[in-house]
DNA sequence: TCCCAGGTCCTGA
DNA sequence: TCAGGACATGGG
């Protein structure tokens, strides 16, 4: 892969096991839209950043020459996605799955926007997890402009989020998630440190650590480990996953935590990537519904 | 009207 | 430990 800068785009040329259908579709994240061109638009910190693809090159659009960094670490560009396939490749319905999903990516998002996301997520269909965030955005956020026709919001930083009152996200349809989402914005801010630093710590620890916030169980941390703090040996058990792992490789009986175990146990330190492919797999073909 | 959604929390055995 | 119900909101 190559990566040159041309006026205010980057240009990845040779990209391998990337499809920003496949990335962007694929749950892990809430902020990026299709448009009509087929390109993708999203925000990435106070940045609107709008991805093309033809076929093997990869257009990043709306960004400066010092944003590469930010770009190769957001969209996970130095990892290799052939190895991985290799080692998740474990039987024919995993081939399949990674055949179907080829090109996803996990992606490294942000600690906090993760946490508040997922727990957004809780009991919700993903068209309004997506509707929430953005009205979080609008109402809290920064500004950041227009793009396109549309305007742009950062998400709401912690202390922002701390200070609103919870009918004020109420408003944002957040639900009974409300008050919540406003603990978890005040304990943040006193534990900022701790949180950003969990990437480095043990999965367990990390674990233990964030189902301590009101409205975060073994699910969301699950999910906020996996998508923002690069632990890969977890494996997330939603309503799809738990459908396709009854289906496909144990009882109609067993339990979510148990399911997790078994995969991650199965997937080992690449369970994460797994877990993607058969979510992905499983959402897109409705398996098990 | 009822059911359900990338669940979590609380309650009562 | 563990099943069962509540929880805002909106679409099918």
């Amino acid at each position: 892969m190559n990566i040159d800068y041309k006026k205010n785009k980057l240009i990845l040329s040779d990209v391998r096991d990337f499809n920003i259908k496949h990335i962007f579709e694929c749950g892990q994240c809430f902020r990026w839209n299709r448009e009509e061109d087929g390109t993708y638009t999203g925000v990435i910190q106070n940045k609107v950043i709008n991805v093309k693809q033809n076929d093997s090159d990869v257009i990043i659009n709306n960004v400066t020459e010092s944003d590469i960094d930010l770009i190769e670490e957001y969209f996970d560009l130095k990892t290799d996605y052939a190895e991985i396939k290799k080692r998740v490749d474990t039987d024919e319905i995993m081939s399949e799955a990674i055949k179907f999903g080829y090109g996803i990516r996990i992606l490294n998002q942000d600690e906090w926007e993760t946490m508040v996301s997922f727990m957004i997520s809780a009991n919700n269909r993903i068209p309004m997890i997506k509707k929430v965030i953005e009205n979080l955005s609008a109402a809290f956020g920064n500004y950041i402009g227009n793009y396109r026709g549309r305007d742009y919001f950062s998400f709401p930083d912690a202390e922002k989020l701390s200070k609103a009152k919870v009918e004020k996200i109420q408003e944002c349809k957040a639900g009974f998630r409300s008050p919540r989402i406003k603990e978890a914005a005040e304990r943040f801010l006193k534990e900022r440190d701790i949180v950003y630093n969990i990437k480095n710590t043990s999965y367990d620890d990390g674990l233990a650590y964030l189902k301590t916030y009101a409205g975060i169980g073994d699910k969301v941390a699950n999910c906020v480990l996996l998508f923002s703090m690069r632990q890969f040996d977890t494996f997330p058990v939603d309503v799809w996953v738990r459908r396709v792992m009854q289906t496909l490789y144990v009882d109609k009986t067993t339990k979510d935590v148990d399911i997790r175990k078994f995969a991650e146990n199965k997937f080992g330190e690449f369970s994460g990537y797994a877990q993607q492919y058969l979510f992905f797999y499983a959402r897109e073909n409705g398996i098990g519904k």
